[in-house]
DNA sequence: CAGACTTTGTGAGTGCGTGCACAAGGTGGA
DNA sequence: TCCACCTTGTGCACGCACTCACAAAGTCTG
Protein backbone atom coordinates (compact mmCIF):
# COMPACT_ATOMS: atom_id res chain seq x y z
CA UNK A 1 0.00 0.00 0.00
CA UNK A 2 2.99 2.30 -0.75
CA UNK A 3 1.85 5.92 -2.08
CA UNK A 4 3.39 6.32 -5.55
CA UNK A 5 5.00 9.40 -6.15
CA UNK A 6 2.88 11.78 -8.48
CA UNK A 7 4.05 12.32 -11.98
CA UNK A 8 6.22 9.72 -12.86
CA UNK A 9 3.85 7.17 -13.78
CA UNK A 10 1.60 6.19 -16.45
CA UNK A 11 -0.39 9.66 -17.96
CA UNK A 12 -3.78 9.98 -16.42
CA UNK A 13 -6.16 10.33 -19.27
CA UNK A 14 -7.84 13.68 -19.10
CA UNK A 15 -11.18 12.24 -18.54
CA UNK A 16 -9.95 10.53 -15.86
CA UNK A 17 -8.64 13.89 -14.25
CA UNK A 18 -12.66 14.91 -15.01
CA UNK A 19 -14.16 12.97 -12.42
CA UNK A 20 -11.08 12.77 -10.45
CA UNK A 21 -13.17 15.93 -8.07
CA UNK A 22 -16.68 13.98 -8.58
CA UNK A 23 -14.89 10.67 -6.34
CA UNK A 24 -13.43 13.07 -4.26
CA UNK A 25 -16.61 14.99 -3.49
CA UNK A 26 -18.14 11.60 -3.22
CA UNK A 27 -16.04 10.81 -0.52
CA UNK A 28 -15.59 13.64 1.39
CA UNK A 29 -19.71 13.25 1.46
CA UNK A 30 -19.39 9.58 3.00
CA UNK A 31 -16.51 10.56 5.09
CA UNK A 32 -19.49 13.04 6.76
CA UNK A 33 -21.54 9.79 7.58
CA UNK A 34 -18.24 7.83 8.86
CA UNK A 35 -18.49 5.43 6.25
CA UNK A 36 -14.68 3.85 6.46
CA UNK A 37 -14.61 1.37 3.21
CA UNK A 38 -16.12 2.59 0.03
CA UNK A 39 -16.66 -0.15 -3.07
CA UNK A 40 -16.42 0.70 -6.29
CA UNK A 41 -20.13 -0.22 -6.86
CA UNK A 42 -21.38 2.51 -4.18
CA UNK A 43 -18.93 4.92 -5.27
CA UNK A 44 -20.42 4.79 -8.81
CA UNK A 45 -23.29 5.15 -7.56
CA UNK A 46 -22.70 8.43 -5.44
CA UNK A 47 -20.91 9.66 -8.58
CA UNK A 48 -23.01 8.88 -11.07
CA UNK A 49 -20.91 6.56 -13.35
CA UNK A 50 -20.36 3.32 -13.82
CA UNK A 51 -18.37 0.91 -11.32
CA UNK A 52 -15.95 0.03 -13.75
CA UNK A 53 -14.98 3.24 -14.88
CA UNK A 54 -14.46 4.05 -11.34
CA UNK A 55 -12.06 0.71 -10.22
CA UNK A 56 -10.20 2.18 -13.62
CA UNK A 57 -9.92 5.41 -12.74
CA UNK A 58 -8.40 4.94 -9.44
CA UNK A 59 -6.28 2.32 -11.20
CA UNK A 60 -4.79 4.83 -12.50
CA UNK A 61 -3.58 6.27 -9.11
CA UNK A 62 -2.22 3.34 -8.03
CA UNK A 63 -3.34 -0.10 -6.35
CA UNK A 64 -5.33 1.53 -3.19
CA UNK A 65 -8.31 -0.42 -2.57
CA UNK A 66 -7.75 -4.07 -1.04
CA UNK A 67 -9.83 -6.96 -3.27
CA UNK A 68 -13.06 -8.11 -1.36
CA UNK A 69 -12.88 -5.32 0.86
CA UNK A 70 -12.98 -2.14 -1.25
CA UNK A 71 -11.47 1.36 -0.58
CA UNK A 72 -10.34 2.66 2.28
CA UNK A 73 -12.32 6.08 2.13
CA UNK A 74 -10.22 8.38 3.70
CA UNK A 75 -7.14 6.88 2.64
CA UNK A 76 -8.40 7.24 -0.64
CA UNK A 77 -9.70 10.76 -0.17
CA UNK A 78 -5.81 11.76 0.80
CA UNK A 79 -4.59 9.76 -2.46
CA UNK A 80 -7.52 12.08 -4.59
CA UNK A 81 -6.45 15.20 -3.18
CA UNK A 82 -2.80 14.87 -3.46
CA UNK A 83 -3.09 13.96 -7.16
CA UNK A 84 -5.33 16.86 -7.85
CA UNK A 85 -3.14 19.18 -5.67
CA UNK A 86 -5.47 19.92 -2.91
CA UNK A 87 -3.15 19.66 0.13
CA UNK A 88 -1.80 22.49 -1.77
CA UNK A 89 -2.81 26.09 -1.32
CA UNK A 90 -3.66 27.75 -4.56
CA UNK A 91 -3.87 31.58 -4.31
CA UNK A 92 -6.61 32.49 -7.39
CA UNK A 93 -7.26 36.48 -8.84
CA UNK A 94 -10.55 37.59 -9.77
CA UNK A 95 -10.98 39.88 -12.97
CA UNK A 96 -13.54 41.38 -13.71
CA UNK A 97 -15.78 42.97 -10.11
CA UNK A 98 -19.10 43.06 -12.27
CA UNK A 99 -22.35 40.89 -11.81
CA UNK A 100 -20.49 37.14 -12.43
CA UNK A 101 -16.78 38.35 -10.57
CA UNK A 102 -18.70 39.26 -7.27
CA UNK A 103 -20.79 36.31 -6.80
CA UNK A 104 -17.45 34.07 -7.29
CA UNK A 105 -15.48 35.93 -5.15
CA UNK A 106 -18.85 35.44 -2.47
CA UNK A 107 -18.58 31.71 -3.49
CA UNK A 108 -18.06 29.93 -0.03
CA UNK A 109 -17.05 26.81 -2.38
CA UNK A 110 -13.61 28.13 -3.17
CA UNK A 111 -12.03 27.47 0.23
CA UNK A 112 -13.49 24.35 1.14
CA UNK A 113 -10.41 22.90 -0.96
CA UNK A 114 -7.20 24.70 -1.43
CA UNK A 115 -8.88 27.95 -3.34
CA UNK A 116 -8.33 31.16 -2.01
CA UNK A 117 -8.96 34.57 -3.82
CA UNK A 118 -6.86 36.73 -3.41
CA UNK A 119 -8.09 39.41 -5.05
CA UNK A 120 -10.21 40.98 -6.96
CA UNK A 121 -9.25 43.47 -10.01
CA UNK A 122 -11.44 45.76 -12.09
CA UNK A 123 -10.51 48.47 -15.10
CA UNK A 124 -13.45 50.51 -14.18
CA UNK A 125 -12.17 53.58 -11.46
CA UNK A 126 -15.32 53.17 -10.05
CA UNK A 127 -15.13 50.07 -8.71
CA UNK A 128 -11.68 50.78 -7.04
CA UNK A 129 -12.04 49.99 -2.96
CA UNK A 130 -15.40 48.77 -3.16
CA UNK A 131 -15.56 45.88 -0.95
CA UNK A 132 -16.12 42.66 -2.40
CA UNK A 133 -16.18 39.51 -0.43
CA UNK A 134 -13.98 40.98 2.40
CA UNK A 135 -11.41 42.23 -0.44
CA UNK A 136 -11.08 46.02 -2.00
CA UNK A 137 -10.90 45.82 -5.79
CA UNK A 138 -7.61 46.75 -7.03
CA UNK A 139 -6.53 48.26 -9.83
CA UNK A 140 -6.07 45.92 -13.05
CA UNK A 141 -3.02 48.11 -13.73
CA UNK A 142 -1.45 46.55 -10.56
CA UNK A 143 -2.04 42.78 -12.03
CA UNK A 144 1.16 41.79 -12.57
CA UNK A 145 2.71 43.20 -8.72
CA UNK A 146 -0.24 41.60 -6.85
CA UNK A 147 0.20 38.25 -9.59
CA UNK A 148 3.99 37.89 -8.27
CA UNK A 149 3.24 39.25 -4.77
CA UNK A 150 0.58 36.76 -3.63
CA UNK A 151 1.98 34.06 -5.40
CA UNK A 152 -0.88 33.84 -8.01
CA UNK A 153 -1.48 30.40 -10.32
CA UNK A 154 -4.86 30.88 -11.27
CA UNK A 155 -7.08 33.52 -13.02
CA UNK A 156 -10.16 33.66 -13.16
CA UNK A 157 -11.47 35.97 -16.38
CA UNK A 158 -14.99 37.94 -15.84
CA UNK A 159 -15.13 40.34 -17.53
CA UNK A 160 -16.50 41.65 -21.07
CA UNK A 161 -15.93 39.19 -24.10
CA UNK A 162 -14.17 41.98 -25.49
CA UNK A 163 -11.65 42.72 -22.70
CA UNK A 164 -11.50 39.04 -22.47
CA UNK A 165 -7.98 38.49 -24.79
CA UNK A 166 -6.16 41.30 -23.23
CA UNK A 167 -6.96 40.26 -19.76
CA UNK A 168 -5.49 36.51 -20.53
CA UNK A 169 -2.80 38.24 -21.83
CA UNK A 170 -1.97 40.09 -18.97
CA UNK A 171 -2.30 37.41 -16.54
CA UNK A 172 0.04 34.83 -18.61
CA UNK A 173 2.29 37.36 -18.94
CA UNK A 174 2.38 37.56 -14.96
CA UNK A 175 3.26 33.91 -14.51
CA UNK A 176 -0.03 32.44 -14.19
CA UNK A 177 -0.67 29.30 -15.03
CA UNK A 178 -3.99 28.49 -15.21
CA UNK A 179 -6.94 30.31 -16.65
CA UNK A 180 -10.93 29.87 -16.02
CA UNK A 181 -12.60 31.91 -18.68
CA UNK A 182 -16.29 32.85 -18.33
CA UNK A 183 -16.35 35.49 -21.07
CA UNK A 184 -18.18 34.03 -24.20
CA UNK A 185 -14.90 34.15 -26.50
CA UNK A 186 -12.23 32.36 -27.98
CA UNK A 187 -9.16 33.04 -25.91
CA UNK A 188 -5.84 31.95 -27.25
CA UNK A 189 -2.71 31.36 -24.61
CA UNK A 190 0.13 29.74 -24.82
CA UNK A 191 0.31 25.46 -25.14
CA UNK A 192 1.97 25.55 -21.58
CA UNK A 193 -0.76 27.61 -19.90
CA UNK A 194 -3.91 25.31 -18.67
CA UNK A 195 -7.09 27.53 -19.89
CA UNK A 196 -10.87 26.19 -19.53
CA UNK A 197 -14.02 27.50 -19.71
CA UNK A 198 -17.38 27.67 -18.82
CA UNK A 199 -19.59 28.99 -21.05
CA UNK A 200 -23.18 29.82 -20.27
CA UNK A 201 -24.82 30.44 -23.10
CA UNK A 202 -23.58 27.12 -25.12
CA UNK A 203 -24.68 25.23 -22.36
CA UNK A 204 -28.64 27.09 -22.72
CA UNK A 205 -27.98 26.43 -26.90
CA UNK A 206 -26.94 22.40 -25.83
CA UNK A 207 -30.13 22.16 -24.20
CA UNK A 208 -32.37 23.69 -26.38
CA UNK A 209 -30.88 21.65 -29.10
CA UNK A 210 -32.48 18.56 -27.54
CA UNK A 211 -35.29 20.21 -26.17
CA UNK A 212 -35.96 20.88 -29.73
CA UNK A 213 -35.65 17.48 -30.94
CA UNK A 214 -37.89 16.15 -28.43
CA UNK A 215 -40.76 18.67 -29.19
CA UNK A 216 -40.15 17.59 -32.88
CA UNK A 217 -40.36 13.71 -32.25
CA UNK A 218 -43.71 14.59 -29.99
CA UNK A 219 -45.48 16.76 -32.68
CA UNK A 220 -43.45 16.05 -35.97
CA UNK A 221 -45.99 18.76 -37.62
CA UNK A 222 -45.82 22.13 -35.56
CA UNK A 223 -42.19 22.98 -36.57
CA UNK A 224 -40.99 22.69 -40.62
CA UNK B 1 -29.38 24.72 -51.63
CA UNK B 2 -32.65 23.03 -50.10
CA UNK B 3 -33.08 23.14 -46.49
CA UNK B 4 -33.19 19.92 -44.90
CA UNK B 5 -35.93 19.76 -42.29
CA UNK B 6 -34.81 18.85 -38.92
CA UNK B 7 -35.31 15.85 -37.03
CA UNK B 8 -35.24 13.26 -39.63
CA UNK B 9 -31.86 13.26 -41.12
CA UNK B 10 -28.69 11.53 -39.80
CA UNK B 11 -27.92 11.92 -36.28
CA UNK B 12 -25.43 15.08 -35.24
CA UNK B 13 -22.92 13.54 -32.74
CA UNK B 14 -22.89 15.34 -29.72
CA UNK B 15 -19.65 16.52 -29.50
CA UNK B 16 -20.77 18.71 -32.66
CA UNK B 17 -23.64 19.93 -31.13
CA UNK B 18 -21.45 21.32 -28.76
CA UNK B 19 -19.35 23.11 -31.02
CA UNK B 20 -22.58 24.79 -33.11
CA UNK B 21 -22.80 27.91 -30.78
CA UNK B 22 -19.16 28.19 -31.05
CA UNK B 23 -19.90 28.63 -35.04
CA UNK B 24 -22.99 30.66 -34.56
CA UNK B 25 -20.96 32.96 -32.70
CA UNK B 26 -18.00 33.53 -34.61
CA UNK B 27 -20.41 34.03 -37.76
CA UNK B 28 -22.52 36.70 -35.57
CA UNK B 29 -18.84 38.32 -35.55
CA UNK B 30 -18.18 37.97 -38.44
CA UNK B 31 -21.75 39.44 -40.10
CA UNK B 32 -21.15 42.44 -37.80
CA UNK B 33 -18.45 42.87 -40.19
CA UNK B 34 -20.10 42.71 -43.43
CA UNK B 35 -18.59 39.69 -44.25
CA UNK B 36 -20.90 37.71 -46.65
CA UNK B 37 -18.37 33.95 -47.43
CA UNK B 38 -16.55 32.46 -44.55
CA UNK B 39 -14.39 29.27 -45.39
CA UNK B 40 -14.15 26.19 -43.36
CA UNK B 41 -10.54 27.40 -42.49
CA UNK B 42 -11.47 30.77 -41.18
CA UNK B 43 -14.27 29.47 -39.30
CA UNK B 44 -12.30 27.16 -37.93
CA UNK B 45 -9.83 29.67 -36.80
CA UNK B 46 -12.34 31.74 -35.23
CA UNK B 47 -13.92 28.88 -33.09
CA UNK B 48 -10.59 28.01 -32.18
CA UNK B 49 -11.02 24.20 -33.96
CA UNK B 50 -9.80 22.21 -36.83
CA UNK B 51 -11.11 23.39 -40.16
CA UNK B 52 -11.72 19.89 -41.05
CA UNK B 53 -14.00 19.43 -38.24
CA UNK B 54 -15.71 22.26 -38.99
CA UNK B 55 -16.66 20.83 -42.76
CA UNK B 56 -17.56 17.89 -40.90
CA UNK B 57 -19.98 19.64 -38.50
CA UNK B 58 -21.17 21.57 -40.69
CA UNK B 59 -21.51 18.99 -43.23
CA UNK B 60 -24.58 17.07 -40.87
CA UNK B 61 -26.83 20.08 -41.22
CA UNK B 62 -26.70 19.13 -44.67
CA UNK B 63 -25.14 20.49 -47.93
CA UNK B 64 -24.55 24.34 -47.55
CA UNK B 65 -20.94 25.75 -48.60
CA UNK B 66 -19.91 25.97 -51.87
CA UNK B 67 -16.99 24.08 -53.48
CA UNK B 68 -13.92 26.77 -54.46
CA UNK B 69 -16.16 29.21 -51.89
CA UNK B 70 -17.51 28.79 -48.98
CA UNK B 71 -19.80 29.21 -46.79
CA UNK B 72 -22.61 31.98 -47.36
CA UNK B 73 -22.40 33.43 -43.66
CA UNK B 74 -25.71 34.90 -42.86
CA UNK B 75 -27.69 31.52 -44.19
CA UNK B 76 -25.27 29.19 -42.90
CA UNK B 77 -25.94 31.34 -39.83
CA UNK B 78 -29.52 30.92 -40.31
CA UNK B 79 -28.90 27.34 -40.64
CA UNK B 80 -27.69 26.99 -37.22
CA UNK B 81 -29.46 28.79 -35.71
CA UNK B 82 -32.75 26.80 -36.88
CA UNK B 83 -30.83 23.35 -35.62
CA UNK B 84 -30.21 24.64 -31.98
CA UNK B 85 -33.59 26.57 -31.69
CA UNK B 86 -32.61 29.84 -31.37
CA UNK B 87 -35.04 31.56 -34.20
CA UNK B 88 -37.81 30.26 -30.77
CA UNK B 89 -38.30 31.73 -27.16
CA UNK B 90 -36.82 29.66 -24.51
CA UNK B 91 -38.61 30.87 -21.54
CA UNK B 92 -36.24 30.37 -18.56
CA UNK B 93 -36.84 30.10 -14.68
CA UNK B 94 -33.82 30.41 -12.29
CA UNK B 95 -34.36 28.15 -9.12
CA UNK B 96 -32.39 29.96 -5.83
CA UNK B 97 -31.83 33.99 -5.99
CA UNK B 98 -28.70 34.03 -4.15
CA UNK B 99 -25.61 35.06 -5.23
CA UNK B 100 -25.41 33.43 -8.30
CA UNK B 101 -28.85 33.37 -9.12
CA UNK B 102 -28.91 37.01 -9.47
CA UNK B 103 -25.66 37.45 -11.08
CA UNK B 104 -27.15 34.83 -13.86
CA UNK B 105 -30.28 36.72 -14.20
CA UNK B 106 -28.69 40.15 -14.71
CA UNK B 107 -26.76 38.51 -17.58
CA UNK B 108 -27.45 40.53 -20.53
CA UNK B 109 -26.06 37.39 -22.64
CA UNK B 110 -29.52 35.93 -22.45
CA UNK B 111 -31.95 37.78 -24.03
CA UNK B 112 -29.56 37.57 -27.28
CA UNK B 113 -30.52 34.28 -28.91
CA UNK B 114 -34.39 33.29 -27.72
CA UNK B 115 -33.23 32.94 -23.98
CA UNK B 116 -35.43 34.71 -21.92
CA UNK B 117 -35.58 35.10 -18.17
CA UNK B 118 -38.79 34.64 -17.45
CA UNK B 119 -39.19 34.15 -13.04
CA UNK B 120 -36.46 34.51 -10.02
CA UNK B 121 -37.69 31.57 -7.71
CA UNK B 122 -36.44 31.25 -3.85
CA UNK B 123 -38.03 29.36 -1.05
CA UNK B 124 -36.36 31.76 1.27
CA UNK B 125 -39.48 34.43 2.58
CA UNK B 126 -36.73 37.27 3.13
CA UNK B 127 -36.07 37.30 -0.56
CA UNK B 128 -39.41 37.20 -1.71
CA UNK B 129 -40.43 40.14 -3.76
CA UNK B 130 -37.37 41.41 -3.80
CA UNK B 131 -36.28 43.21 -7.38
CA UNK B 132 -34.07 41.12 -9.44
CA UNK B 133 -33.42 42.52 -12.80
CA UNK B 134 -36.88 44.05 -13.15
CA UNK B 135 -38.48 40.77 -11.67
CA UNK B 136 -40.04 40.50 -7.96
CA UNK B 137 -38.39 37.14 -6.97
CA UNK B 138 -41.60 34.79 -6.13
CA UNK B 139 -42.04 31.47 -4.13
CA UNK B 140 -40.66 28.19 -5.15
CA UNK B 141 -43.82 26.57 -3.81
CA UNK B 142 -45.27 28.84 -7.24
CA UNK B 143 -42.94 26.96 -9.35
CA UNK B 144 -45.30 24.62 -10.90
CA UNK B 145 -48.08 27.36 -11.71
CA UNK B 146 -45.39 29.68 -12.93
CA UNK B 147 -44.06 27.04 -15.25
CA UNK B 148 -47.03 25.96 -17.12
CA UNK B 149 -48.32 29.34 -17.14
CA UNK B 150 -45.15 30.70 -18.75
CA UNK B 151 -44.84 27.58 -20.81
CA UNK B 152 -41.24 27.58 -19.04
CA UNK B 153 -39.00 24.53 -20.60
CA UNK B 154 -35.73 25.38 -18.62
CA UNK B 155 -35.00 25.61 -15.20
CA UNK B 156 -31.85 26.69 -14.23
CA UNK B 157 -30.92 25.70 -10.26
CA UNK B 158 -28.73 28.07 -8.63
CA UNK B 159 -29.44 27.05 -4.90
CA UNK B 160 -27.05 25.09 -2.41
CA UNK B 161 -26.08 21.85 -3.00
CA UNK B 162 -28.60 20.23 -0.41
CA UNK B 163 -31.64 21.42 -2.47
CA UNK B 164 -30.94 20.88 -5.82
CA UNK B 165 -32.50 17.33 -6.25
CA UNK B 166 -35.62 18.90 -4.51
CA UNK B 167 -35.73 21.69 -6.70
CA UNK B 168 -34.93 19.06 -10.14
CA UNK B 169 -38.24 16.85 -8.88
CA UNK B 170 -40.15 19.87 -8.99
CA UNK B 171 -39.34 21.53 -12.30
CA UNK B 172 -39.13 17.76 -13.93
CA UNK B 173 -42.93 17.34 -12.06
CA UNK B 174 -43.74 20.77 -12.91
CA UNK B 175 -42.94 20.03 -17.31
CA UNK B 176 -39.76 21.20 -17.66
CA UNK B 177 -37.40 19.51 -19.76
CA UNK B 178 -34.10 21.18 -19.93
CA UNK B 179 -32.37 21.47 -16.49
CA UNK B 180 -28.83 23.32 -15.65
CA UNK B 181 -27.39 22.48 -12.36
CA UNK B 182 -24.64 25.15 -10.83
CA UNK B 183 -25.01 23.23 -7.26
CA UNK B 184 -22.47 21.02 -6.51
CA UNK B 185 -24.31 17.91 -6.45
CA UNK B 186 -25.21 15.12 -8.34
CA UNK B 187 -29.00 15.17 -9.61
CA UNK B 188 -30.53 12.55 -11.25
CA UNK B 189 -33.46 13.39 -13.87
CA UNK B 190 -35.67 11.06 -16.09
CA UNK B 191 -34.26 10.13 -19.06
CA UNK B 192 -36.27 12.37 -21.11
CA UNK B 193 -35.37 15.44 -19.59
CA UNK B 194 -31.72 16.74 -20.21
CA UNK B 195 -29.65 17.84 -17.56
CA UNK B 196 -26.09 19.84 -17.93
CA UNK B 197 -24.04 20.73 -14.93
CA UNK B 198 -21.53 23.40 -14.57
CA UNK B 199 -19.30 22.93 -11.80
CA UNK B 200 -16.94 25.21 -10.99
CA UNK B 201 -14.82 23.60 -8.28
CA UNK B 202 -14.51 20.53 -10.64
CA UNK B 203 -13.22 22.79 -13.11
CA UNK B 204 -10.58 24.39 -10.78
CA UNK B 205 -9.20 21.28 -9.55
CA UNK B 206 -8.61 20.31 -12.90
CA UNK B 207 -6.61 23.54 -13.75
CA UNK B 208 -4.81 22.56 -10.08
CA UNK B 209 -4.04 19.19 -11.02
CA UNK B 210 -1.96 20.39 -14.59
CA UNK B 211 -0.26 23.25 -12.51
CA UNK B 212 1.00 20.61 -10.08
CA UNK B 213 2.19 18.85 -12.88
CA UNK B 214 3.81 21.60 -14.40
CA UNK B 215 5.25 22.33 -11.29
CA UNK B 216 6.46 18.89 -10.12
CA UNK B 217 8.16 19.03 -14.07
CA UNK B 218 10.26 22.27 -13.29
CA UNK B 219 11.09 21.00 -9.56
CA UNK B 220 10.64 17.40 -9.21
CA UNK B 221 12.66 17.50 -5.87
CA UNK B 222 9.69 20.06 -4.61
CA UNK B 223 6.67 17.66 -3.64
CA UNK B 224 6.90 13.85 -3.46
C1' DC C 1 -14.36 27.09 -73.52
C1' DA C 2 -10.45 25.05 -71.30
C1' DG C 3 -7.56 24.72 -67.66
C1' DA C 4 -5.76 26.36 -63.26
C1' DC C 5 -7.21 27.16 -58.84
C1' DT C 6 -9.89 27.04 -54.66
C1' DT C 7 -12.61 24.94 -51.21
C1' DT C 8 -16.08 21.64 -49.89
C1' DG C 9 -17.62 17.01 -48.52
C1' DT C 10 -16.25 12.59 -47.06
C1' DG C 11 -13.75 7.87 -46.95
C1' DA C 12 -10.49 5.81 -44.22
C1' DG C 13 -7.15 5.25 -40.57
C1' DT C 14 -6.11 6.19 -35.77
C1' DG C 15 -6.54 6.95 -30.98
C1' DC C 16 -9.07 7.58 -26.86
C1' DG C 17 -12.62 6.34 -23.71
C1' DT C 18 -16.12 3.04 -22.22
C1' DG C 19 -17.89 -1.11 -20.32
C1' DC C 20 -17.98 -6.12 -20.16
C1' DA C 21 -16.27 -9.99 -18.21
C1' DC C 22 -13.13 -12.47 -15.65
C1' DA C 23 -8.86 -13.78 -13.37
C1' DA C 24 -6.31 -12.35 -9.40
C1' DG C 25 -6.24 -11.55 -4.78
C1' DG C 26 -7.94 -10.87 -0.31
C1' DT C 27 -11.43 -12.02 3.70
C1' DG C 28 -13.96 -14.71 6.86
C1' DG C 29 -16.06 -18.94 8.42
C1' DA C 30 -15.91 -23.89 9.26
C1' DT D 1 -6.11 -25.27 6.56
C1' DC D 2 -9.49 -25.19 3.14
C1' DC D 3 -13.27 -23.31 0.83
C1' DA D 4 -16.88 -20.10 -0.34
C1' DC D 5 -17.47 -15.50 -1.20
C1' DC D 6 -16.58 -10.85 -2.41
C1' DT D 7 -14.43 -6.99 -4.84
C1' DT D 8 -10.55 -5.20 -7.22
C1' DG D 9 -7.64 -4.60 -11.30
C1' DT D 10 -7.34 -5.15 -16.14
C1' DG D 11 -7.39 -7.43 -20.97
C1' DC D 12 -10.23 -6.87 -24.69
C1' DA D 13 -13.60 -5.38 -27.99
C1' DC D 14 -16.32 -1.82 -29.46
C1' DG D 15 -17.73 2.77 -30.75
C1' DC D 16 -17.19 7.60 -31.11
C1' DA D 17 -14.58 11.45 -32.49
C1' DC D 18 -10.64 13.54 -34.68
C1' DT D 19 -7.62 14.26 -38.54
C1' DC D 20 -5.64 13.50 -42.93
C1' DA D 21 -5.90 13.43 -47.52
C1' DC D 22 -8.19 13.59 -51.75
C1' DA D 23 -11.85 13.41 -55.21
C1' DA D 24 -15.70 16.19 -56.45
C1' DA D 25 -17.44 20.44 -57.68
C1' DG D 26 -17.59 24.91 -58.21
C1' DT D 27 -15.17 29.76 -59.71
C1' DC D 28 -12.21 32.65 -62.29
C1' DT D 29 -9.07 33.97 -65.99
C1' DG D 30 -7.37 34.26 -70.46
N1 LIG E 1 -23.48 37.49 -15.15
C1 LIG E 1 -23.53 36.21 -15.43
O1 LIG E 1 -24.29 35.46 -14.85
C2 LIG E 1 -22.66 35.63 -16.46
C3 LIG E 1 -22.84 34.31 -16.79
C4 LIG E 1 -22.03 33.73 -17.74
C5 LIG E 1 -21.06 34.49 -18.34
N2 LIG E 1 -20.92 35.77 -18.04
C6 LIG E 1 -19.84 36.49 -18.67
O2 LIG E 1 -18.99 36.94 -17.66
C7 LIG E 1 -18.48 38.19 -17.98
C8 LIG E 1 -18.82 39.17 -16.90
O3 LIG E 1 -20.22 39.27 -16.78
P1 LIG E 1 -20.87 40.29 -15.80
O4 LIG E 1 -22.34 40.07 -15.85
O5 LIG E 1 -20.19 40.23 -14.50
O6 LIG E 1 -20.53 41.68 -16.53
P2 LIG E 1 -20.36 43.10 -15.84
O7 LIG E 1 -20.44 44.10 -16.93
O8 LIG E 1 -21.30 43.20 -14.68
O9 LIG E 1 -18.91 43.09 -15.25
C9 LIG E 1 -17.75 43.18 -16.02
C10 LIG E 1 -16.68 43.89 -15.20
O10 LIG E 1 -15.44 43.81 -15.88
C11 LIG E 1 -14.79 45.06 -15.77
N3 LIG E 1 -13.82 45.19 -16.84
C12 LIG E 1 -14.02 45.54 -18.12
N4 LIG E 1 -12.88 45.53 -18.81
C13 LIG E 1 -11.92 45.14 -17.96
C14 LIG E 1 -10.54 44.95 -18.09
N5 LIG E 1 -9.90 45.11 -19.24
N6 LIG E 1 -9.85 44.56 -17.00
C15 LIG E 1 -10.47 44.38 -15.83
N7 LIG E 1 -11.80 44.55 -15.65
C16 LIG E 1 -12.51 44.93 -16.71
C17 LIG E 1 -15.89 46.06 -15.84
O11 LIG E 1 -15.47 47.28 -15.24
C18 LIG E 1 -16.99 45.38 -15.03
O12 LIG E 1 -16.90 45.69 -13.67
C19 LIG E 1 -19.07 38.57 -19.31
O13 LIG E 1 -18.16 38.21 -20.32
C20 LIG E 1 -20.28 37.69 -19.41
O14 LIG E 1 -20.58 37.40 -20.73
C21 LIG E 1 -21.69 36.36 -17.08
N1 LIG F 1 -21.68 32.05 -6.15
C1 LIG F 1 -20.99 31.48 -7.11
O1 LIG F 1 -20.19 32.12 -7.77
C2 LIG F 1 -21.16 30.05 -7.43
C3 LIG F 1 -20.34 29.51 -8.36
C4 LIG F 1 -20.48 28.17 -8.71
C5 LIG F 1 -21.44 27.42 -8.10
N2 LIG F 1 -22.23 27.96 -7.18
C6 LIG F 1 -23.27 27.14 -6.60
O2 LIG F 1 -24.50 27.74 -6.91
C7 LIG F 1 -25.39 27.60 -5.85
C8 LIG F 1 -25.84 28.95 -5.36
O3 LIG F 1 -24.73 29.69 -4.92
P1 LIG F 1 -24.94 31.09 -4.26
O4 LIG F 1 -23.59 31.63 -4.00
O5 LIG F 1 -25.86 31.89 -5.08
O6 LIG F 1 -25.63 30.70 -2.88
P2 LIG F 1 -26.59 31.60 -1.99
O7 LIG F 1 -26.65 30.97 -0.65
O8 LIG F 1 -26.20 33.01 -2.13
O9 LIG F 1 -28.00 31.46 -2.69
C9 LIG F 1 -28.78 30.30 -2.61
C10 LIG F 1 -30.24 30.71 -2.66
O10 LIG F 1 -31.04 29.57 -2.82
C11 LIG F 1 -32.20 29.72 -2.00
N3 LIG F 1 -32.74 28.39 -1.72
C12 LIG F 1 -32.36 27.49 -0.79
N4 LIG F 1 -33.11 26.38 -0.86
C13 LIG F 1 -34.01 26.59 -1.84
C14 LIG F 1 -35.07 25.81 -2.37
N5 LIG F 1 -35.32 24.57 -1.92
N6 LIG F 1 -35.80 26.33 -3.35
C15 LIG F 1 -35.53 27.57 -3.82
N7 LIG F 1 -34.54 28.34 -3.37
C16 LIG F 1 -33.80 27.87 -2.37
C17 LIG F 1 -31.69 30.42 -0.78
O11 LIG F 1 -32.76 31.05 -0.11
C18 LIG F 1 -30.70 31.40 -1.38
O12 LIG F 1 -31.33 32.61 -1.72
C19 LIG F 1 -24.66 26.82 -4.78
O13 LIG F 1 -24.96 25.46 -4.93
C20 LIG F 1 -23.22 27.04 -5.13
O14 LIG F 1 -22.44 25.96 -4.72
C21 LIG F 1 -22.12 29.28 -6.84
Amino acid sequence: MAERPIGDRRRIPEATVARLPLYYRALLETGEMGITTVSSERLAELAGVNAAKVRKDLSYLGSYGTRGVGYDAEYLLHQIARELGLSQDWPVVIVGAGNLGQALANYRGFGARGFRVVAVLDADPEKLGVEVAGLAVEAFTDLARIIESRKVTIGIIATPGHAAQEVADALVAAGVGSILNFAPTLITVPPEVSMRKVDLATELQILSFYQLRRALLDQPRAAR
